[in-house]
RNA sequence: CGGGGCGUAGCGCAGCCUGGUAGCGCAUCUGGUUUGGGACCAGAGGGUCGGGUGUUCGAAUCACCCCGCCCCGACCA
């Protein structure tokens, strides 16, 4: 491709609502445009990088026995209240009507319309197992669309469905995409962590997210220095020693103005650790919708809020307001867990904790000497505190660190969340009807693209990998005379002739200008044929970032080839 | 949804406080000089100043409403 035929509009200065490094780059590189908020236009260079993206994806997963297939964006409404998930995705879920009424949404996953293929053709045990898959454009109606590709409102997934016999046969296709995804975000370049994840809006039993290590990461994933042992921070578990206390009676402590952790341990001369934090919740959506339950952790612990989602078994928790705590009997700012009018929730850590400084449920009053065990009767003991760096890990006792991460991929055993209520249902060997199970696998194709740029960029601009770069080599041609236009058009040539998708910058532009752009974009090889050393017969041949020697201008276009060895097998 | 900030040429910004001809840098176009790391000279084009209403002789500037975008929060009482 000639350069000056590419639309490649790049841009010197950084477009000021451009926040992380991939946003800044993926717009001043001519990748992406924004069309509305979350939702982009990718430019032929973004769209070359897809395309690799999605080659590594599709050889893979068909490696692993997948068959691709491609499901609607639009979807009926009444697929969403079959599965009972409609008021669960809330207005995530971008929902319109249709000329005659009908209702329809914009699909943010495809688990519905597939269980509805499903439930009409799958008849027999013999059909199964089976894994269908599609790359395709979802759209979710996020509440904060931010940082470019990495949170888009639309975006390109791919997402994997498998059908099964049994549970036996399922984790067996769960453990081969876990491998799958483990080759793939490999041949990615990636530097990628598997985490045990919570399971959220989709459901199941086991599920692992991939993270892709990054600081500007949204998640925060849990990881043992010893161990292999990784987590979401919204699942992870941890140990840590309880502080050492007696028992004591319980007494009254006035506490006037004292409202926070800090202000009430600083005053009772006690450490952080020997409070008790209570927090009060509404709650939404399963058995406790719209009531006000109250949760408690150690005053130096986080309350990690999907772990009590779970305990809830509900869709959101909100924090309550100043009036629906005083509904339950409480105070803000002395809310504690003795006389409490609402369900209770404690975390597990603080199962025989002794001496603790509660609340009292009364202005400018907390209480001392509380025990969990003797004190508080009806409550539910369940882990809500958040995993902290420094704690123990529950696998080996090793210490926890934490880390940012991108979330690029995630499994799961849905089991028959989504099965038996679309009647997924087939014939078994018995001659028996049975509910089939299942399991899904997405990656965040678009996604990807931004956090192989949080990995691979420096100063100059994006340094893609070779197996994604949207051309391998660039090849420059500095001035213009018709001696280097000529050479380079031969060596241009030559290039294609070899299988190497080149990008010959043949523009009249100055030297930096070339450099700098090519830089940008993120070309990993760089050729170069200059006046100067074509009298010599030879051109400069060089890694973007390091400095190009002078080779043999006949040399080049197979030194060309060994170098890029490694991207043939990423061919499209 | 709550709080904060911003909206002026393709990109980055000044002008607004204190109302009176809409500016600067980069980019673009023309001509010329240049050509090994984002050149120089001369000229040119490009704006509903986010939208509306109001105040005023006069509004980018003041007031009110709306829209859009960005950041923070929506979990620690």
């Amino acid at each position: 491709m000639r350069y000056s035929n590419c639309f490649v509009p790049t841009l010197r200065d950084v477009p000021a609502d451009a926040e992380v490094i991939s946003h800044q780059l993926l717009l001043r590189a001519g990748y992406i445009r924004r069309v509305t908020s979350g939702v982009y236009d990718y430019l032929p260079l973004a769209l070359r990088v897809l395309r690799r993206i999605e080659a590594i994806i599709r050889e893979e997963m068909e490696r692993a026995g997948a068959q691709e297939l491609l499901m609607p964006m639009v979807q009926p409404t009444e697929l969403w209240e079959k599965s009972g998930r409609l008021a669960k995705y809330g207005p995530e879920l971008l929902r319109f009507e249709d000329r005659h009424a009908h209702q329809s949404c914009l699909g943010p996953t495809h688990e519905e319309v597939i269980c509805d293929l499903m439930s009409r053709e799958l008849r027999s045990y013999k059909q199964l197992p089976l894994n269908l898959y599609q790359i395709q454009n979802k759209f979710r109606d996020e509440i904060r669309p931010r940082f470019g590709l990495m949170r888009g409102r639309e975006f390109v997934m791919k997402d994997a469905y498998s059908f099964h016999a049994d549970d036996e046969s399922l984790m067996a296709e769960y453990r081969n995409m876990f491998d799958t995804y483990t080759r793939i975000f490999d041949r990615l370049g990636l530097r990628f962590r598997p985490v045990e994840a919570d399971t959220g809006s989709i459901g199941g039993s086991d599920s692992h997210e991939f993270h892709v290590l990054a600081d500007s990461g949204e998640d925060v994933i849990a990881h043992c220095e010893s161990c292999e042992y990784a987590a979401n921070v919204e699942k992870a578990i941890s140990l840590r020693s309880a502080p050492v206390a007696a028992s004591a009676a319980v007494a009254e402590l006035e506490t006037p103005g004292l409202t926070s952790v800090e202000e009430v341990a600083e005053f009772a001369g006690v450490d952080a650790a020997q409070l008790l934090k209570t927090l009060v919740y509404r709650v939404s959506g399963g058995a406790f919708d719209g009531a006000v339950v109250a949760a408690c952790v150690r005053g130096d612990d986080q309350l990690q809020t999907v772990k009590l989602i779970h305990a809830l078994d509900a869709d959101a928790v909100e924090m309550a307001s100043d009036a629906e705590i005083e509904s339950i009997g409480g105070v803000t700012g002395f809310v504690g867990p003795i006389g409490l009018n609402a369900p209770l929730y404690i975390d597990s850590g603080l199962e025989h904790a002794l001496d603790l400084v509660a609340g009292a449920n009364r202005r400018d009053l907390h209480l001392t000497g509380v025990d969990v065990g003797r004190d508080i009767s009806g409550a539910q003991l369940v882990d809500l505190r958040e995993t902290r760096a420094g704690d123990g890990c529950p696998r080996c006792g090793g210490t926890i660190a934490l880390s940012r991460g991108i979330e690029v991929g995630q499994v799961f055993a849905l089991g028959r969340r989504y099965t038996e209520p679309m009647e997924v249902v087939f014939q078994n060997q018995q001659g028996k009807r049975e509910v089939a199970t299942m399991g899904c696998y997405g990656i965040g194709v678009s996604r990807l693209m931004a956090a192989v740029v949080e990995q691979c960029h420096d100063d100059g601009g994006i340094a893609w990998p070779d197996v994604l770069a949207p051309f391998p080599v660039i090849l420059v041609s500095m001035g213009k005379s018709d001696a280097v236009l000529e050479a380079s058009g031969e060596i241009y040539k030559q290039l294609q002739t070899a299988g190497i998708d080149v990008l010959w910058d043949e523009r009249n532009e100055r030297p930096g200008v070339k450099f700098k752009d090519a830089e940008l974009i993120g070309i990993p090889l760089q050729i170069v044929i200059g006046d100067r050393g074509l009298k010599e017969g030879v051109a400069e041949f060089g890694r973007r970032g390091s400095d190009r020697r002078e080779v043999a201008i006949a040399d080049v276009v197979a030194m060309a080839t060994t170098e890029l060895a490694n991207r043939a097998g990423a061919a499209i």
